[in-house]
DNA sequence: AATGAATGAGAATTCATTCAT
DNA sequence: CATGAATGAATTCTCATTCAT
């Protein structure tokens, strides 16, 4: 099962409110989380009836899920995005790790919140989510094998590497608090790519256009 | 406030029983989190009544507590005796970035509680715990600045990479699940020792004596 | 704020849902007070679930409130129709004593229960109430006054006098159980009437006719 | 049983703890009500442990009655006392009067616990205090009584009367709220005297010299 | 399709009372 | 006699979910 059952048939209009309930439970998530927050508050945030609401959704783990899917497809489909606009690896993996931390720079409250709260999906739904990261991470990893096989990386173990960008990009939302003080969002960038390129051993002619 | 207010007198019976506490709280709590966890499963996983446990409590929210300054405690605790244990700045960081990786793997599930359950807080424990925090990283800061003084590492942003370290170090609870069914524990832990030396552009006699 | 907060909107059914939620916790506190009459017993009484009887009020706090309103509602609504009746002040007064004498008799464990349970009022309601009994309490000055300038009544401090006149006109629910042994409710009535008016010094033209 | 079991022999040592306890529980009665309070509060305000406050009573209700003794003792006292300095009847109704209104205007909150709790004493309790009650009002009855023998009263209805005395005198505790803030105690007293007076058609030459 | 009132199981917390020390 | 820790039933209140309109 990869979506959520409705009582509505209309898929058009299903994908319109269930975007509409993520909206609104994401404002309430924000503030509470998704334990205290209840299918009232949702609901209002959301500028629906519980009844309406209960026709999009089976029950209230499926808002849960619903938000995962919107925010991780948002990601991916940008991070598809960013490396897709290069072709040499070095580039692509300097424009994904960049646009990852970017994004998650702009969402941090919803990294935040996916982060803390993946663990309160049930099984099915966490295996599906589990699966989409895994799956990019392989994308990554296809990425610096490309790059060893072209001579631009030194690395042995590249799907441990591709671990390790994915989670380090994502640095700020869960450690902002203790970095933003003191370093810009740019500066923290610079320092995280300078170290993965430190560590593949590229000497990579940097470009000076680093739009945000 | 950095402790708990009890209905008890006796301070040594307060420290056991809180302790049988946070053992029981989290036996419950690595299964269903903080939230959908309720006070009579933890009390009857701490092998208390609900009255005597709220004798050692005043509300759910402290057991939250509780617990993250046992497992913080633990986890500085080791983490200062590793960096005692050398003089050397390199040998200092490789330590307690070695320390701390592992005790995060002896530890999965706490630090995943850690990491997940720290928003829960509510606000005067969150800020208790990540001053502790805070207070960790300038330490790991100031072992980074005696090294560049010593002329061992080249870095221009020491906390910032101490906060790097400290986030990268604990990838294990987060990333474990796509990390270890293709990687060892000892080979991921060499990884980034190796990321963090070459970033630091250290080239240090590696010592044969890694004691864990 | 003059009333309760409710999760419902249409006002009608808030007015139906809480006249039957007094009525029900009327039943209750007659036997047991306010503190010992537990929710499920209110709601049980009211013939209402726990839920539905939370959506009606906040807190139980609330329903002490909306009792004291139905109540002392009902009696100034008939004290003040029954002032209405007449325009001499002595007419006036003493139908207002008999009307409070007889209401108060009507009504004893409801009055008992105002007399007792006033003072577990929250703060913001204590005051309300407080301040309906006190605007009462002027209106049987003015009264007195008008009879002093029209010189059927001699008294200096009419506000005191109308204070009195309130206290004791409610005796029989304080202390029904030491007079009506003794004495019918009648003539309890007539020695109350004949003291006040012996205060006031008048000599008025009794009419026959008390109808009640 | 007109009074409390104990798990204590010696009667002396009853008798101080016990009043030990009632000074404690008024303390904590004044601002929370009986219902409110716990034992704990109680114990901790008359500086006992639990455990001892349970070797002088049986159940919370004890201290209920134990401290309407305590009160209602004191007052019959007082009121007995200052009726027997007087031989003439108007002079000791006056008298009577005047000490129950001072009494209970002293012991304001002390009144209106006993006022507003009687009821929720347990019935053999209730009992006996409305016995000892229903006592003093007949030994008021009497005087009124000799009064009318003696030519000095003139009243058809001498126990309704004494009841009206009693429940007026301790207007204060009940409306002072309302009173006090216009009129002083003397004032009131006053008042209250000359309504008796007149209701009484007694021409009393009153002295001057009621200090207190 | 939409609404929002109704339900009752379950949550956190309190407290009178007991009893081992 | 005194202490205070332990107990668990009972309390108030919340909330996901259903269903009549």
């Amino acid at each position: 099962m990869d979506t959520v059952k409705t009582k509505i048939k209309n898929p058009e209009r299903i994908r319109k409110k269930q975007e509409q309930i993520c909206r609104g439970a994401m404002k309430v998530f924000k503030t509470k989380g998704f334990h205290a927050a209840s299918i009232r508050e949702i609901a209002s945030a959301a500028r629906m009836s519980i009844g309406s609401l209960y026709d999009y959704i089976e029950k209230k783990d499926d808002i849960l899920f619903l938000l995962h899917k919107d925010i991780l497809d948002k990601i991916y489909q940008r991070l598809n995005e960013s490396l897709r606009r290069f072709d040499d690896p070095a580039e692509q993996l300097v424009s994904v790790l960049r646009e990852l931390f970017l994004l998650t720079c702009q969402m941090r409250e919803e990294m935040l919140f996916v982060y803390t709260e993946t663990k309160s999906l049930e099984k099915k739904y966490l295996y599906e989510v589990l699966r989409k990261e895994a799956e990019f991470v392989s994308e990554l990893e296809s990425i610096i094998k490309r790059g060893i096989e072209k001579g631009v990386f030194e690395c042995q173990k590249s799907a441990l590497l591709a671990n390790i960008i994915i989670f380090i990009g994502a640095i700020i939302p869960m450690r902002g608090w203790n970095i933003l003080p003191q370093f810009s969002e740019e500066e923290t960038l610079e320092e995280l790519i300078d170290m993965i390129m430190k560590k593949l051993n590229v000497k990579f002619p940097q470009k000076a256009t680093h739009t945000i």
